[in-house]
DNA sequence: TATATTTGCAACCAGTTAGTTGCGATACTT
DNA sequence: AAGTATCGCAACTAACTGGTTGCAAATATA
């Protein structure tokens, strides 16, 4: 199964795992208490995310930490500049024929 | 349905769709000749789009010039800032380790 | 007016997804 | 050793996704 970070974001339950997980690691019950929703399917979002390698995990005991490989994250990061390149001309463009009015005044 | 944006930029070729109207706006017969598809699918991704207003149409005559909202793009980066904060905060603590190591030498 | 081009919409299909339930493995606790 | 808690895996289901084909509407051209 093909797996990347775009497709993992894209689902909000996701989304809000790693924001939680973003603060501190926690395990997979502790998790599934934020949420209203069942403890497997926690665990099936934890393995989509793990498979992308969004998240790693610690084992300790019976437990195991699941940690947010915020690293990762860049790659969302790297593709969005792209864009920021191109809203920041346009912001420039703006500026630019702000001052040009200015200085016509 | 709903639509949002992490929908939207999960699928590799609305990602491209994106990445090439960013530069000008296009028809959908001139983007569907970048892919290997066919107009019907492109038109479907670009339905997508524009249900999550990452898109927006301009009719010239039986021509719809498709173009990209730039500013929708911002969201992402919104929602990146809380992580962005966090790498920040770790590249700062890693900076202030390294400097500690030095003074010790 | 007849024809061709550009496009969106509806119906359909195969594959994927998110979720549930049940079960077995591992590791603590008494 | 027996019981309990944490967890992953497999099977199943309903809903969604990306894609195709066919068709109708609107605009341009002969």
């Amino acid at each position: 199964m093909r797996r990347d970070i775009f497709q993992a974001i894209a689902d909000p339950t996701r989304r809000a795992i790693i924001a939680l997980i973003a603060v501190q690691a926690m395990t997979p019950n502790a998790i599934a208490e934020h949420f209203d929703t069942t403890r497997q399917a926690i665990s099936k979002h934890l393995k989509v995310l793990t498979e992308c390698e969004l998240v790693k995990q610690e084992h300790q005991g019976r437990e195991i930490y699941y940690q947010l490989e915020i690293d990762k994250m860049k790659e969302i990061d790297k593709w969005l500049e792209q864009f920021r390149k191109i809203w920041e001309s346009r912001f420039q463009q703006l500026d630019q024929l702000l001052s040009i009015i200015k200085k016509g005044k």
